[in-house]
DNA sequence: TGTACATCAGTGAACGCGCGTTCACTGATGTAC
DNA sequence: TGTACATCAGTGAACGCGCGTTCACTGATGTAC
């Protein structure tokens, strides 16, 4: 973007954007190298500069997302610190606050079919979001009467599967029929629910 | 296959297995009509005696594989009937039975990005289904002290978000990482959890 | 039962297309002296 | 400050490939008489 001409100066965040902008528009799968490099303003041959090919580039967009994902997350737990209840409903809405935000991101991470073993950043990356919430749960977890305290990776996945499932059910085009209540407030109500299964909410509320 | 030679006899239901085996190995996106056609015994073109073509296939299949899960959904539901409670938790195991059971309907439901509008047929298979599980939740949701009742449609979300998310997150190749629950544990406790957080199960058990 | 003929499910060749990737190249940038 | 040269980020042409789709066709099946 600084210089103008033959060199283009940024070129791999570049192609990393159009790579994220074609994703969201036309899916996973209609994402094309060829394309991203259009976008960029770049013939395709150009892109075997900064990435080993069409996989690396998505693996890429993906680490970054990761990133993104396990900061604001860090954040919103960090702000809730040190009541573990309010640190953990701040890491639950940053989940979903990343979604609507970076709905790129979002897909690149979890739908592109990627593994997430496929480098060791992005290995790395998806680890450090994973123990963001792992974090949260574990301190409210502390809280539930211990013999009724379920294993915190079962806690952990719990969680993970409602907000996932909401997302992919819930956020996208919404298939013709109008459905009354946000993936927020889905996403919300349905975990209250189930914290006060736990006992960690009391019934009133 | 009952006739041999040149014509084929049973070639549409053919290609869709053909189809669905595809979708199971290479992933929705994997799925090219030619090798469908070519697993099938037969040339591409043959496919369009029976299809509009590539879409046509696919939303076939799906529209198949919503009709098998309402059945099955249905059978459960029956089986715990008239009792609120065995009837939904029955239902919830034949979600998570289908998706066992038959993998490659569920990806061509879920995951191949075909609308369920895409022709009547299809929306209407996949309305039936929705429709047991709604019918399952209103009964269950009659036991809820009622100013603590929350709306059917959102009650129901939630046990398609947790469940879908179960899926999607734990019952692929597990990243690595051995995990210790199995996808029907995860969501049986899951649910199990949110059931109590409604009052409609006892703190005990 | 046998023949003529309509129907229709398949063939196989061809098409245009966009893909990911390779290669030798070129021209801009940055550095040494 | 000016020149020579190494570096390196881009070009553009070419490739082989498999795709979805079309078309005129052919040969098997089923029906009328």
């Amino acid at each position: 973007m600084s210089k103008r001409g033959y060199h283009h100066g940024n070129l791999k965040q570049a192609l990393i954007d159009a790579a994220l902008t074609l994703i969201e528009t036309k899916g996973p799968t209609g994402f094309t190298l060829s394309e991203a490099s259009k976008t960029a303003g770049v013939t395709p041959a150009a892109v075997y500069r900064h990435f080993d090919g069409r996989e690396d580039l998505i693996a890429e967009a993906a680490r970054q997302g990761y990133g993104m994902f396990a900061d604001l997350m860090e954040f919103a737990y960090q702000s809730g610190h040190p009541s573990a209840m309010a640190a953990f409903t701040a890491t639950g809405r940053a989940y979903l606050a990343f979604l609507q935000k970076y709905p790129e991101h979002y897909i690149a991470m979890f739908e592109s079919s990627i593994s997430v073993n496929r480098t060791l950043g992005l290995a790395a990356a998806s680890k450090r979001a994973n123990d963001v919430l792992g974090k949260a749960v574990a301190n409210l977890s502390e809280h539930i009467h211990v013999e009724k305290r379920p294993p915190t990776s079962l806690f952990s996945a719990h969680i993970w599967a409602m907000s996932h499932g909401v997302v992919e059910l819930f956020t996208r085009n919404l298939p013709g029929r109008a459905f009354p209540f946000s993936p927020e407030d889905l996403l919300e109500t349905g975990i209250r629910i189930y914290l006060r299964g736990l006992g960690l909410i009391d019934a009133d509320d």
